[in-house]
Formats: C-alpha cells, sequence, structure tokens
DNA sequence: CTGAAAGCGCTAACAA
DNA sequence: TTGTTAGCGCTTTCAG
C-alpha cells in the first residue's frame, strides 16, 4: 500500500480510501490510485485488515465428513450465499464421529480468524464436546435438537414423517413400516417419533423399526429382510439412500414395487427420480436451511447477539411412482 | 497477550514462546503462563500472526458450485487431508460456469489470506479468465487438460475410458456406443478420445455420440433414444449419474439390462453398487486425487517452486452386473 | 532463558 | 478532500 501511495503521489491513507471505496475522494485522485493500483498488482492484505478492524468476513463451519446428500446441499448453499453476502467460509470437516474428533474440530474452529460459526451437527456429539464457546462469537446450529444456547436450523422432520406416513396410509395400506437412521441422528428420531405419532393418530399398529446407519448398503440388508416378510405393503424408509438399497433387495427378491410393496423415502437427492422405481419421497429444502442459517448467523454478526429461537423450514412431499394403493397390491 | 503477560508476570514475548511450543523457556515459567492462559480463556489473534509471519495456515479452494460426485469426494479428502496438516481450508464456489464467475471467484480467491490455491476446475473458462495469478503463490490444477504454467493432478480419464470399452468388447458385443459428458469438459473429451481409440485399435465401426450434460436427466433423455435402436447392445456412460437416467430409460422401454444391452459408467459413486441392476463402473480415485494435489501445494509452499508436473492417479474396473455377453443378448 | 524495541499493512481519529 | 499519527496483536532481532 505504501508502494502504491509513493506510486501515485498521494498518503496511504487516500490509498486505503479508494481501497475501501469511501465516496470523499476526489474522482481524479481516486483514477490515478486506481491505475497504481493495478500496474503494481496491488492486493490489500486481509490480515492487517481484520487485524485493524477486527473482522474477518469470514465464517467458519463444522460438519461431519462430507457424505450425505444433505450436508452437500447445505454446504453449497451457504457457501454460495456467504459470497453473495462477501464472506468467504472456512470449512472444518469432522472426520469420525467420535467425542475427540468434535472437540479438536471446534477447538481448530475457535482459532480461526471467523467472524461466526455454523455447526451442521446431527448427533448428541456437540452437547458433551468439552468447548466453550467464547460468549461474543455468534453461533448457528443446523440440527434436529433445540439446543438451548444457540439459534437451530432445521428442515420440518416431523411434519416430513407425517406426510410420508399419511400418503401411505391414505392409499389404503393396513399399516406402515419403518426404516430408520441411527440411534445416534436426532433427525433420525424425530422422523421415527412421528411416523409412531401418525399411526397412532389413525388407530394403527405400529410394527418394530428396522435401524439402519443411513448407507445404502445398510438398506439392502434390511431390504432383504423386508421381502422375506409378505405382510409389509407399505415402507417408510428414513431416507433415499437407504430406499435405494430397499429397492434393489426388493428387486433381487422378485417383489414388485410398488405392486406388492409402497416405498416412500426422506431427503428427495438429485437421483432420486431416477431410482427404478423412480421414489416417492419427501423433498427436504437444504438450501432453504443455509440460507435461513447464514440469514441469522449475519444478522448476529452485525448487530448483536440474537435469541436462540428455532426455525423450521417446510418440506413437502414429492409422489412418484414407487407408491401404489393397497388394493393394487396383488392379493 | 498482553493480559496473559502481566497476569502471569512475564514478558509478552515470553508468552508468545510458549504459544509456539518454543523450547527455550523454562519449565516453571511455561506452566506459570500455560495456566494463566487458560484461567484468561486466551487465544492467539490468526490475523496478527499472520500479519507478522507472512503466512496463514490456509488454503483457498474454487470450484463449481458442489453439485457432482466426484468435486464433493474431492473436496473432502483435501479438507480432511489439509486439517491434518494443520492448515483449514477456505472455499469460493463459483456459481455458474461463466467467464465472469469464475473471474470474480479467483479475485475473490487472491484476497483471501490463504498460502495456496487448488482449483478443481474442468473446463475451459480458466484460461480465459481475466486475472493473473500472483507469482509465488503457490497452485495447484484439478483438470483433465495440462496446464503449462501449473502441476495438474487428475484421475486416469484415457485408462479408464480404455478399461470401460475393452470390457465391453471382450464381452463379444460388436461394438460401443458412448454417452459422453458437455463438450466444455476436458475429462469428457478425454473419455471420448479414448474410447474412439479403444475402438479404433480394435478395428471396430465408431457409432456417432450422444452427448449429455452430466445430469441424470440427460442420461434419461438419450436413454429413450438407446431404447429404441435395438443395434445398440452396449454403452458405455461417461458418468455414473447419467447412467442411472439411461438404466431408468431402459426400463420403462422394457429393454432388459444387461441381457439387451450392457450398460458401463464412470465414478463409482457410493449408490452405484445399489443401482438396478448394480452398476458395472470405472472407480475413480478422488481421495487420492485429493491427497496428491495437496502434497503438491505443501511442498510447494513449504520448499518453493515446484515443476508443473502432470500427475495421474490410477483407476480400476468395478465389475458388477449391468454387463453381460453379447451371446447373451437375447438373439 | 528472558526482555525491550521495532514493525508487519492497514484504518480510525483527528488535523489541516 | 487529503494528510498525519497512532496502534491493532503478534513475532523477529538483538541485548541482557
Amino acid at each position: 500500500m505504501a508502494d502504491v501511495a509513493r506510486h501515485s503521489g498521494v498518503s496511504s491513507q487516500t490509498v486505503s480510501r479508494v481501497a475501501n471505496g469511501l465516496v470523499n475522494v476526489e474522482k481524479t485522485t481516486k483514477e490515478r490510485v486506481l491505475r497504481s493500483m493495478r500496474t503494481l498488482g496491488y492486493r490489500p492484505n486481509r490480515a492487517a485488515r481484520a487485524l485493524r478492524s477486527g473482522t474477518f468476513r469470514t465464517i467458519g463451519i463444522t460438519m461431519f465428513t462430507l457424505s450425505s446428500f444433505g450436508n452437500i446441499r447445505t454446504l453449497n448453499s451457504i457457501a454460495v450465499e456467504a459470497a453473495r453476502a462477501g464472506y468467504s467460509i472456512t470449512l472444518v470437516p469432522i472426520e469420525h464421529p467420535t467425542q475427540k474428533a468434535v472437540s479438536m474440530a471446534f477447538a481448530s474452529l475457535l482459532e480461526q480468524a471467523v467472524d461466526g460459526i455454523i455447526l451442521v451437527i446431527e448427533a448428541h456429539l456437540v452437547d458433551d464436546a468439552e468447548v466453550t464457546i467464547p460468549p461474543g462469537l455468534p453461533v448457528v446450529v443446523i440440527d434436529s435438537f433445540p439446543h438451548s444456547n444457540y439459534p437451530v436450523v432445521d428442515n420440518d422432520q416431523m411434519h416430513g414423517a407425517q406426510l410420508a406416513t399419511e400418503h401411505l396410509l391414505e392409499l389404503g395400506h393396513p399399516t406402515v413400516w419403518h426404516v430408520a437412521g441411527p440411534e445416534s441422528s436426532y433427525s433420525a428420531s424425530r422422523r421415527e417419533e412421528s411416523w409412531r405419532a401418525t399411526l397412532a393418530a389413525a388407530a394403527r399398529p405400529v410394527p418394530p423399526v428396522f435401524r439402519g446407519d443411513w448407507s445404502t448398503s445398510s438398506g439392502y440388508d434390511i431390504g432383504l429382510r423386508i421381502a422375506e416378510n409378505t405382510d409389509i405393503t407399505a415402507v417408510f424408509v428414513a431416507n433415499d439412500q437407504m430406499a435405494l438399497g430397499v429397492l434393489r433387495a426388493l428387486h433381487e427378491r422378485g417383489r414388485r414395487v410398488p405392486a406388492d410393496v409402497s416405498v416412500v423415502g426422506f431427503d428427495d437427492m438429485a437421483e432420486a427420480e431416477s431410482f427404478w422405481p423412480p421414489l416417492t419421497t419427501v423433498h427436504q429444502d437444504f438450501d432453504g436451511v443455509g440460507r435461513r442459517s447464514l440469514e441469522i448467523l449475519l444478522d448476529a454478526i452485525g448487530n448483536g447477539p440474537v435469541k436462540p429461537t428455532t426455525s423450521i423450514v417446510p418440506v413437502h412431499m414429492v409422489i412418484r411412482e414407487s407408491t401404489a394403493a393397497f388394493a393394487a397390491n396383488g392379493r
């Protein structure tokens, strides 16, 4: 910057003003400085700026390794929105869902030069992590659990599971079976809970739960068991990836979908419409979640602490061809 | 830091030494300082440290919106490896593959506090982007095009396409049709090129190319056309997502896979083994690519400029159930 | 082994 | 509209 000042014959102060687009600089001076900047290839030093102003125009994001469709969409949405708002994002992945890894990721994030943090977490691990987040550093949590200290944003898990279950019931199925996600996941718990409640409200029997780990292969293993039980005519699977595994197992065992068994997923991942058959599923608005959480975070950064509210983003059913009326079930 | 110094009765200098784990501090002093740090909740200011030392322990990554399976795996791998090496990563997404968006992302990255940059790019746009990367800032490119100025890392596209085509040929198919990616993509060109060469080497006719845009729905549209042409018995699809669309179209039109048509994909995304039928595909080592590119970048950051070499990471076939011998083709 | 002084590049506050 | 001064929190250099 001093170089630029010398080159264009003004003070470094004026250069600073030009660099920041302030108005009180004469037009000709401004142009001269701009030209000097260009010829000298000047680029501002973020570190110095940050040191001086105390803000970094960067937000930190922690999430488990980018394996789930939802996390990735959410991350993408946050990244795009942040870029638009002039913020860049620093990503700290959590390799394994262990206590230690979470604590380490937190600690690392706290040492970063960030103005705020978005935690994309879906497990109990967070509460137990032995890290105290310094007061004054805004945090937003994306989770299915209402944390007491921070604003939380989430898709409407309960309503989604209710829609899925009701859809199957309306099709005339006597009851709906459920392939749940892992016990450690709050969103899995929410979906299961809501499935139970919906069944109870309709006075239907609640069959035992199948429990997977979100992976396609766990869905496949469970699908094999579902195929063996001809009582099962309707299944609500807690995510699309497991639903894909279920479909495969059903095909392999010669059970027709939807003629013999109706299957509903959860997520509406990009590929779901091309599953065979195209999957009826609950569409989650991950972009909406990302957008909303960034909005809250930027508000907190700009205007001080916000109330730890819970924002629920609406979801909706996408009905495709993996579900059919019970009457059509070949019986 | 001054607070800590005062609290523990030493100079801020000594605090700095302790914070950086230097050895020339007496043990008792060190402990005292450490205790003060803890009680005062001291955390170092990255900006100040960066300003002074000129390094940020951060690397920047630019990529098109996180939509492709490969990009995401690569990003994840880089993030994990970087964390291990004590670096954090700053992500700058490119929203649209336009000249302007690319230039803006570059510019934004250059203003960041980063020690090096990894460009995950798969289009011609890069060369034309009117941004000059300042000399001295290490850059690694992940692409299927050998850039002259920077080290490039990539999966072995040519060999992968060759393996896929040969696999189909060895199964006795008279020739192999190809569903290519968009023309703007270098990796798509490589795969197409290698498919052509392999066919030529085997003295087989080269059918016209179908061209998609990587998306599942473009694969579906093309699949519909493939289903109509009963001459087609073997198809090499340039990525798994389009292959999924092709499979769906084939099912809808009653063409059996692999009995009537054999299909090979490219990527080996996590879901491919649960497609119906499980997809034979080329496994790309995205983790390997991420790891290798970070390795090169860190080397350049630590030891000065490296030669702009091209690193090719090996791929291999994964044979599942979407391919079968020509004899079995129901003819 | 420890401390004092200087300065990294920038901007807020004030003065001209 | 422009310039001067001071200092953000840290580390490098040199002295003790």
